[in-house]
DNA sequence: CTGAAAGCGCTTACAG
DNA sequence: CTGAAAGCGCTTACAG
């Protein structure tokens, strides 16, 4: 790095006090700066190159136009890539700069984070989750935190998570509107908030369409491909179900798996709904799976303005922002026992 | 955020001066202070709660134990999740926070970013890139660089690659052992870097096991799922390949889908080799790929601690360290023919 | 062994 | 309309 410039050397250039170039860079029009001066110092900034030392400034400001995101693993897995995109997109608009830090769920490291992160003087933290959960978020992080695909019990922060109820909802709605009754659930056996929301959401279709819950159509799996593709199978031929809603993607796929051990198609003999369109995942699945999709950019962008409006000032209230889970129709439901589905895949 | 202690609070409740409290938490040694008065300081800060601002601190040393990771769109995309934990884990065993930034490839929004991250006084940088290519990166970030993922046309940093060609040897190489001969090789027709290495160690692996190379069994494609599917078949059909080496694993994936339409079978009829060791499709895939790994996290943990390196003064001789690719055996390469899986998944 | 002073590079009242 | 001064919170020679 060649010799920084500083304001000290734009004020010479200009002959001015330091005072005056920071007045007028910062165009504080409190200060009445002649346009002539203001012309000058602009002049021999520019000419310098002066960039201004954001430590510097920070320190005097007690405001450093950084914020942080603590996640458990976002960043590092293959799921939320969207997340992330959101919130360097509405930091870099906004002037952020973003510190990432990564503490795979440890609370230690999250300490120990956040106490860095206060000691470099960040002006908000947004704590972000992979999976929808139920969290405690560190202390210590002062009053600018706002929530990212996680809620405490008792909510405290601005909060922004999925609307699992409403995707499982629509989900079962799709399957019920082509005809289906005997829908079957896989769904996650750790039995976390997305799991309690999306079996709400099952319940809430079926009664709308009047067909009972029968318990003995949900499955309770660690989500994965084997599990999916047992459960796929148990459900067919103990339940006979004809159309199945699975807590994600990759049990789907699971589930694609086990039908075809049976000898079953999707869609033609059995229909499959997932959770997630996860890249690469639902789109390459064959057939394409029909899925509901997280709204990952919505979300980190919903959390980054927010954390935005409580730096400027905003009251904190703790709002609690739903955002909706849409169906994304591929190819995988169809009316049961839809004959033309019979020769797209030769037996 | 509760009112901040600083270091004069500790050196008033301690009964020294702030430059002794400053020497004995910083452990400067060529100051020999009284074990009883650092155990005073200890004592005080600690009640205290003490944490050194790290702005006033980077402000006066010009260090700021912060570094930046500049990438095109790593941190965005599905990719290469292991390369940001990798980065994030040696980074934080050096007490180290780490600014992100994707430019999505823009010279104009790497510039700015450039810019802001001087401004802040980042201590290095990481240019990441997604895809091994060529790269020249922006001006203005000082000499502490290093460049993951992408090396100069000229090399002028420390630079951390896959072994493409490596890779690709070792892949075609196992087709080869299984004893094929007629291998077709799917590449990117965008021939980037990453495309002609692969090249190479295909015709390497070939000329090792004395088959001659053909021309016609190397299509090109725009990577994707049906490109894949239809230079599957081609290469199938037209060059009567029994093994096929894909650019990566999305590509193999097409090319699954392009054998299963002409009702061939993987491995028991055509072998297939991937390229990324894509979490969730080629594990996912059916057989699950067989492929080749991408050293992710051992070249953003290199590429790190090259940095720290540098920052703590070694000299940045731009070495060029070229990561292994290793094969990953699962289950889509068989002998040619082999009959024992014409029974695995039924006709 | 320890303190007083200067200085890192800004911004912000305060004068005039 | 603009400058001199103080101060943000540290660290680093320099004295003694």
């Amino acid at each position: 790095m060649t010799e920084l410039v500083t304001i000290k050397d734009v004020a010479r250039r200009a002959g001015v006090s330091s005072a005056t170039v920071s007045m007028v860079l910062n165009r504080v029009s409190a200060s009445r700066i002649s346009e002539a001066t203001a012309e000058r110092v602009r002049l021999a900034a520019a000419e310098l190159g002066y960039a201004p030392n954001l430590l510097a400034r920070g320190l005097r400001r007690r405001r450093t136009d950084t914020i942080a995101v603590l996640s458990d693993q976002i960043a590092t897995t293959s799921l939320a890539p969207h997340m992330v995109r959101a919130i360097q997109d509405v930091a870099a608009r906004n002037g952020l700069l973003v510190f990432m830090v990564n503490t795979e769920g440890d609370r230690e490291v999250e300490r120990s984070a956040v106490a860095a992160l206060n000691q470099q003087r960040v002006d908000g933290f947004v704590y972000a989750c992979l999976a929808h959960r139920v969290v405690e978020p560190p202390a210590g992080t002062g009053p600018n935190v706002v929530l990212l695909n996680g809620r405490m019990h008792r909510l405290r922060y601005p909060t922004v998570v999925p609307d699992d109820r409403g995707g499982a909802r629509a989900a079962v709605s799709e399957l019920l509107r082509h005809g289906h009754r005997r829908i079957g659930f896989i769904n996650d056996r750790r039995n976390g908030l997305a799991a309690r929301l999306r079996l709400v959401g099952y319940h809430e279709a079926l009664s709308a369409f009047q067909v009972r819950f029968e318990p003995e159509r949900v499955r309770y799996v660690l989500p994965g491909l084997d599990a999916g593709a047992a459960a796929a199978r148990q459900l067919v031929e103990e339940a006979g179900v004809t159309a199945l809603f699975c807590f994600n993607d990759r049990v789907a796929v699971g589930a694609y798996r086990g039908l075809r051990q049976r000898g079953l198609r999707v869609p033609g003999d059995v229909s499959v709904i997932g959770f997630d369109d996860h890249e690469f995942v639902a789109d390459f699945a064959d057939p394409p799976l029909t899925t509901v999709s997280l709204p990952h950019y919505a979300m980190g962008e919903w959390a980054v303005s927010m954390l935005v409006d409580l730096i400027n000032g905003a009251d904190g209230e703790p709002v609690l922002q739903v955002m909706p889970c849409e169906v994304v129709r591929r190819a995988s439901v169809a009316p049961p026992g839809d004959q033309r589905y019979g020769l797209v895949k030769p037996p």
